[in-house]
DNA sequence: CATGAATGAGAGTTCATTCAT
DNA sequence: AATGAATGAACTCTCATTCAT
């Protein structure tokens, strides 16, 4: 009946904390925001509505919190991937195959990545254009920059960079979702992770240098 | 005095349904199927609320209407695009150009397209499955047996094609985001076309032939 | 296209009050008052919505006006079986019997004398006691004075007549009940009313005369 | 500041859904199924509509739960009453005892005899019927039997059982009526039951014994 | 820290009634 | 006299949020 010690109360908290935020992620990605309810993620975390709420004011700061999360967890991704000082191709093929392992991994970042657009605005209310061109600059722009270099390089198609990035992305956002859909065997994974790479190369380099 | 003719009634009664799904749609594209109103609906479509159950049972009766017109609509497209009888690459060129012109004429469609195999399930209920099943055999399958043929025609790359399928449409979600952003000058577009197909078929085509 | 003479819309309106009646009547008895809605009347009559509002301003009003009909109408019977200066047994038999009769003819009738009690306050409003009460002086009032009569005379068991009156009129309902089933070949219903009839009298008879 | 203990917890459950169903009666008995609003049941029983909604998930359903305690109730009275193997009529005047006693005590329940044959079928949609019919068997059947019992033995009329089980019953729901109606002196009550038993009895049994 | 009963604003739906034709 | 489209008040039901314990 002794009272709980700070360092036990920490663990308790932060434990909550995490296992509200995977039955929020859980629940978002089969409803989405608006059909997500506090109930169902009490009920998939195991606790009472009530504890949610000492965790979280609401709602959407229980969202802001876990889009927070994941873009944070995005944004780590990305600048270790393209930050690195290689040649700009092979930079590419990185910055895929990373994507591309990341979604067989984490197949629920697949979505994530598809929906957070429309998501955000939504959740973060007022703040949700800075987020998302936040977001956005921090997911695209790397990409953005080293496609631009390229391009000067005379290693890309000389085309307009918002171009050959969408068209890239999507793409790739095409092969995560083939890689994500858990039907895939570890032994066939490298060789469709090289095929998507390769589609998406020979359809922006320069083949006239 | 007389009561209307049934002609004019019949006339009224189309104007009105169209009313509705209009407004459905511009709600639906900016908040998802949950974030809809029924009363956003009958606002935006100029008319009390009543009406709107007037000619549709409810909510989701209202919803399967309009997803049913869309993929329908979809669905012509396709068709018409995809079962003539040019040569493999030619088809293909005329899908991807097919796709791209229409999301710069519809910009909804292509946040249609994103949407739809998450929100089929939930505005069909028991039958979502079915429908979206449907709804993908129609919109990928011809593509998909395009590109089969052009496998076994040695003149795109020997790789699965449900991967290249999925890069492939991937890719051009990707330019057809781009080219509905609304900021597309006319002058611009068709050059814009041809890159994004530049893009698509130099990913896929078999170089070693 | 000359204007219908006074006649013929007399006769037009006579008809379509008919209707709306009829058919107010039969939703009413599978419904019950609250359980009507109007657009199932008019459907049932045959006529758009409007026209009921036409010739009745309202659905109490309608109610009232096919309450009073059915109230009149089984007035009128009940006059007529017992204001006869017949032998009080001999009326009491006149009575049952007629109306055991009719409720084999009308079945609908039954289901009307069991809910007009619960349903005439609520359709006539303020009125509903005072109606209630005219009603239920006419239907029963001639009974209780046949019994008072018949008490007076000895030939009836000498008990407060508003008990036996009670229970008379119960049995009887439960003898309507049975001849009303719908159930029951014409060449048994003599005997079927003959033998309610002598339950129901041999129930109240003075024995000790 | 410790949460309530699970036996608190269904104490104030059972407490708060004994209150919604006695307000639900209450409201029924005036207004009926339909004209019942959850909102005045929800203020008769001094809660938020919303908390009729946590203990039942809606409107038919509260029905349902309110009908089957009542049959139930009915259910026992009358076993408890015609299980009994004392001679018929010594039976069948215990049976109309009984009823007429609690009619006096729970004025409710003859309300609740009278209409359950046509709220039945509306409160349980597809299995009203068999609902009814279990009902019916329940209520009437164990009288029938005994109704059977005393014709085989010559002690009641030789008539069809089914005519005889109708004006009995219908002639003790009158007679529940006046028991029911508040009017009545606790001195006079006795007599009165005696007078209606007297009543019923005299109808049917077999005079020529 | 934890529970789950309780609340009420607001969305979905129904239906009596009105109105232009 | 007749039609059926149109309206909106009122009801049913949901769910984020609060609160007593």
């Amino acid at each position: 009946m002794s009272p709980r010690s700070s360092e036990q109360n920490e663990k308790i908290r932060e434990e909550r904390i995490q296992q509200i935020i995977d039955a929020a992620i859980a629940v978002y990605l089969e409803k989405g925001v608006r059909g997500t309810e506090m109930g169902d993620i009490a009920k998939r975390a195991n606790m009472a509505r009530g504890l949610v709420y000492y965790y979280f004011k609401d709602k959407m700061d229980l969202f802001r919190f876990v889009f927070t999360r994941l873009i944070e967890e995005a944004k780590t991704y990305i600048s270790s991937t393209l930050l690195s000082d290689e040649e700009v191709i092979s930079k590419l093929r990185t910055y895929a195959r990373f994507y591309l392992r990341s979604s067989q991994l984490k197949p629920h970042m697949v979505q994530f990545y598809r929906n957070i657009p429309a998501d955000i605005p939504f959740v973060f209310g007022d703040k949700g254009e800075a987020v998302l061109k936040e977001y956005v600059d921090n997911a695209t722009g790397p990409l953005h920059r080293v496609l631009e270099q390229g391009i000067r390089e005379g290693k890309l198609k000389p085309l307009d960079p918002r171009l050959i990035s969408a068209v890239y992305w999507g793409g790739l956002m095409g092969g995560m979702n083939a890689m994500s859909s858990g039907q895939v065997p570890e032994e066939q994974a490298e060789r469709m992770m090289d095929d998507v790479i390769d589609i998406l190369l020979d359809g922006i380099v320069n083949k006239k240098g």
